[in-house]
DNA sequence: TATTGTTATACTCTATAACTATA
DNA sequence: TATAGTTATAGAGTATAACAATA
């Protein structure tokens, strides 16, 4: 057990570097340029969320798949009704929300941004072997899936740490910043 | 060629999520939490940086490894240095540089962060096997190593993209936003 | 009374521009 | 003249709190 910590240890940085250079403004800045589009990055991910999910889907789900806020999504699907990549119905089951829909031009910005950064990164790995482009597809994608799913479970149970026990041994860690 | 391409589409979605938990406010303060820190999420991550650099570093090479612009470093050099978790020494070799060390305190934050980390990254994988873990972690870690080299490539040849030109192929598939 | 979403506000993160000092 | 870094400033990204509407 502490020996898998060990070897997971090194995956951390490396997990680390990797959502910095995907999440850098630079990054950003040069997929977006590449794709003819002006869109905040935030607009960009929510057409790509919805684009993924193939479905209408409340602001509520658009935020939980990115982590953040509700209004945070709520003002730039604001923006993006305005320039008609999404339109808004009102959901029928539940009239207190409102779904969230793609238009065929938002699907067209999302096809054509998702289609640079595909391309970027198949050039990036041109000299993978067949079974290592496999590989990393399949265990990301279970990583993904178990990380967001152990994410929920923490949720769940984890309000009481706000204010931790001052006596115990992880509280004897603590270190003046 | 095409067929690579799709494939790896699917790649592109899972990364961005994979990046957007990793990058987003609520996980970097749930990992703070419980590392007993105040201190904001880039001067951890340049903490981080130092402990994996194991070395004294240039300003200009923690911008990079951050992939952030220069200014954004020192700023949180300057608080880091006077909570005392860093230190700075003139560079002998040129005196326009001044390297950043990291303190032993600096070095306590960071070591519990990671362990924060690890260990919940560490049970998010629990099921998998031994052979899953090693493969991610020698995939991950080529993953990282490749973008990074493929990036710096582009950045070498590239500025000329800030205007492209009407007439190509590409900038016929442009669409108003 | 709980939940979905919006409005208002403030703070954090990061880039650009202008400047200083050394090479 | 070019490079390393700093200072000043502005804008993008995101959270929290207070509110409205529906369940």
């Amino acid at each position: 057990m502490a020996d898998d910590r060990e070897d997971m240890g090194d995956l951390v940085p490396k997990l680390a570097r990797l959502t910095a250079v995907f999440n850098s403004g630079r990054f950003y800045a040069r997929a977006a340029e590449l794709s003819y589009t002006t869109l905040e990055r935030p607009s960009l991910t929510i057409l790509g969320v919805l684009e993924a999910a193939g479905e209408p889907l409340r602001i509520g789900q658009i935020a939980s798949s990115m982590q953040v806020e509700a209004p945070h999504v709520t003002r730039h699907v604001q923006k993006l009704e305005k320039k008609q990549l999404v339109r808004r119905v009102v959901d029928a089951d539940d009239r207190r929300a409102r779904l969230v829909a793609i238009t065929p031009a938002g699907a067209a910005i999302a096809a054509r941004y998702r289609g640079v950064v595909m391309a970027w990164l198949s050039d990036a790995i041109t000299s993978w072997s067949e079974r290592d482009r496999k590989e990393i597809l399949r265990l990301v994608t279970r990583l993904v899936d178990d990380v967001l799913e152990h994410l929920s479970q923490l949720e769940e149970k984890a309000p009481a740490l706000d204010s931790p026990d001052p006596g115990s041994a992880a509280a004897a860690w603590a270190v003046t910043d």
